[in-house]
DNA sequence: CGGCTTTGACCTGCGC
DNA sequence: GCGCAGGTCAAAGCCG
């Protein structure tokens, strides 16, 4: 997480706490908080009071304020500790989904004959290598092909849902090879291969989203040995994307969330081993990390264990306070 | 005329 | 061995 992304958080924990505390200690202020402090330690008021008496009630009245304003940090400060608490947990449990989509997806494709070219590059989705070629072919490729390429996969929206070209503007040139419809969707799925460079292995697949066909599907193999276009080099899709569909929670939260154009850059320049990187460089974007932001406030919210937690922790808090 | 798209045929791996 | 499904090929057509 950016600190951009933290302090944001933080805020917005903080506006929570603000608005609990003021709702709650303002209540208690009124209602049971003056009884149990002064009861006995103020001069009956009787209509006589003396001045000195008036000042040791607004000095009580201070101190009182202090206390209040210290357990109100004290409650901010623990609402945050649960902010980011819940926040890692959900990051772990992504993590968590999201690799055993992976683990489900390698174990579910069936690896195809390609060209040799291609073919000798193949790896599963997380840089792994699992090429399930059989054992002939791995005997007729070199050792040395057996390198490793990066599988992608990203879900893109798409404001034309009927146009079947499908697509996709990343700023590479493309030619289309092949059209097929498959089983578990009704919308075809095209096959591209990088036009830009005769020796370019990249291909890449294009198929409407069978849940929502607002999204597109794409999925990039292999890596360009050559630079992309220069006059394409950010190419703002006008499109919502985000990267992964391993993770059903962000596509759906993009459903459900109000348009937002991200650029992201889907490809990686010739000879970068580091694409996940570069493409986590892209993801941190202050667009993106404010949807981030906005998902995670909107998760905090909706969430009726977290806030019957913190209902529990605040409660717990408060009963604390009336007994000491 | 060259490049691109379309589309039916073909190839190949996997499951039964 | 056969059928199915995904992936690829290549001829035909389209377009600038």
């Amino acid at each position: 997480m950016s600190p951009k992304t933290a302090s944001t958080m933080k805020s917005r924990c903080l506006n929570t706490s603000l608005d609990l505390n003021l709702g709650t200690l303002g209540h208690m202020k009124e209602e049971e908080t003056p009884k149990r402090e002064y009861v006995g330690d103020l001069p009956h008021v009787d209509g006589k009071s003396s001045v000195k008496e008036e000042y040791e009630k607004a000095g009580l009245l201070v101190e009182e304020l202090h206390r209040m304003s210290s357990e109100n940090k004290r409650l901010t400060e623990m609402l945050v500790h649960v902010c980011e608490n819940y926040n890692a947990l959900q990051s772990h449990l992504k993590d968590l989904v999201k690799s055993k989509h992976t683990e489900q997806e390698s174990m579910n494709s069936r690896k195809r004959k390609a060209d040799s070219d291609y073919h000798g590059n193949m790896i599963g989705i997380n840089g792994n290598n699992e090429c399930s070629s059989s054992d002939e072919e791995s005997r007729k490729r070199p050792k040395e092909e057996t390198i490793k390429t990066k599988v992608k996969r990203f879900c893109v929206r798409s404001s034309d849902t009927s146009n079947n070209s499908l697509p996709v503007q990343d700023g590479y040139q493309w030619r289309k090879y092949g059209q097929k419809v498959t089983r578990d969707n009704p919308s075809p799925r095209a096959y591209f291969k990088c036009s830009f460079a005769p020796s370019c292995p990249v291909k890449k697949k294009v198929q409407r989203s069978a849940e929502d066909p607002s999204f597109l599907v794409v999925t990039y193999e292999g890596e360009h040995n050559h630079h992309k276009n220069p006059s394409q080099v950010e190419v703002s899709l006008g499109l919502s994307q985000c990267e992964n569909l391993e993770s059903p929670s962000i596509s759906a939260s993009m459903r459900s969330s109000a348009p937002t154009t991200v650029t992201l850059d889907l490809v990686q320049p010739a000879g970068l081993h580091d694409g996940a990187k570069k493409s986590n460089q892209e993801v941190e974007s202050p667009a993106f990390q404010q949807f981030l932001v906005q998902q995670m406030a909107s998760s905090l919210t909706k969430d009726p264990n977290f806030t019957s937690a913190l209902a529990a922790a605040i409660s717990g808090r408060i009963l604390d306070y009336t007994m000491n």
